[in-house]
DNA sequence: CCTACCGATCGGTAGG
DNA sequence: CCTACCGATCGGTAGG
């Protein structure tokens, strides 16, 4: 009976995307969309009724979900922020007893080329490139978040100094990684014919960043 | 008699901050604001009248010069590109006799910086973040110039690599180098308290990114 | 969350 | 290059 319930209530709703869950999180809907096409367009170039649209709402609707249009691109933001820290640690956590500095370094970028290119990456580009738009009170709230980020790079890059394997200064080295990293979303294309040469080429981007930057070890 | 001349020519025109050029190029005062608006705010976000009213035009004025507003954002960028490509010519144009490729790159990116975090520098940082904005014609003439600006980046970076000293693939290794070096305006706050301090910066800047992308000779 | 709406601003134009 | 203006769009709101 309760296996019924779904497509029921689905079809009872008023006209939405065919097969498109409506369990009522319609903010969740609305972040997305947003990344979407503050990624696509800009945010300054796209309106709330645009995005309102896509997620199939009237014009006034969004601002009952958000106080106003910045808002909701803070939330973007803190959304993709707290996405990738959690998905960092994870995948990059702590370092296993015997994993080299280079190989916790190459972790970090791949899964940096993750969040940036992957499936699902248009929130960290929007933070990235929408920055400004933000008012300075919430670029506070997402500086700490991106400090949370960016910290599990310093000892990485420090014992890779130490080593000798990076021999730039470690601060300055941190921001021009980033910036090699971060400028991919301007030029890199995934080849989208399959996910598996999606795949392979961020480890290709990852392998060039590691030869780019780290010298062999002495 | 001459050296009254000039006071005296600027007292007579129409309310202007004083001091002021009035010689006649407008066009090439909307370029200079808008870049400068451009940069700041981004281009969706800095109206036509803000430009008009900060070279002393009513609202209007702007489109007796540019067509529209994306032609004036090209221009901004055109001007950019050819004033970089012509010092870069000047700066790193030919190779001395016994100059090592290591030298050609220092020069082609103490420049580089040059044209993203000296003075004048509107123009590039604003071709580089608000691509975007431009009509799809308008980026095939932008393309061409950046091309000609990379052109001579290639045979110093192949250089490197056939000596080993860059060991990524050339091409990627390109987007990169110019990825962390681009990203600099995200972060880089110049020393303004006095030219030299500005410079010296810079300096470090160049240095720092060698000693990142480049080994040792073997 | 929809309906109905508003004030403000914006890019752009005609006509001189 | 200014004056005077227009149509369109936008963020946001009241009231249900």
């Amino acid at each position: 009976m309760s296996e019924l319930a779904e497509p029921k209530r689905a079809r009872g709703r008023p006209k939405k995307t065919e097969g498109e869950r409506d369990d009522g999180n319609r903010r969740q809907a609305l972040i997305s969309a947003a990344a979407q096409l503050f990624k696509r367009q800009g945010y300054d170039a796209t309106s709330t009724r645009e995005i309102a649209t896509q997620v199939g709402m009237q014009s006034g609707s969004p601002f009952y979900h958000f106080g106003n249009k910045q808002d909701l691109l803070l939330a973007v933001m803190v959304e993709g922020m707290k996405q990738a820290i959690a998905r960092q640690m994870a995948a990059c956590g702590q370092a296993s007893p015997g994993q080299s500095a280079r190989e916790r370094l190459r972790q970090l970028i791949r899964h940096h080329f993750d969040v940036l290119l992957g499936p699902d990456s248009d929130f960290i580009p929007v933070m990235l490139y929408e920055w400004r738009s933000l008012a300075p009170a919430q670029r506070k709230a997402i500086t700490e978040l991106k400090d949370d980020y960016e910290a599990a790079w310093i000892p990485v890059l420090q014992a890779l100094h130490d080593a000798g394997q990076l021999q730039a200064p470690v601060g300055l080295a941190r921001l021009m990684i980033f910036g090699a990293l971060n400028w991919s979303v301007q030029w890199y294309e995934p080849a989208r014919k399959n996910s598996r040469a999606t795949r392979a080429s961020l480890d290709e981007l990852t392998d060039t960043a590691l030869q780019l930057f780290l010298r062999d070890k002495p």
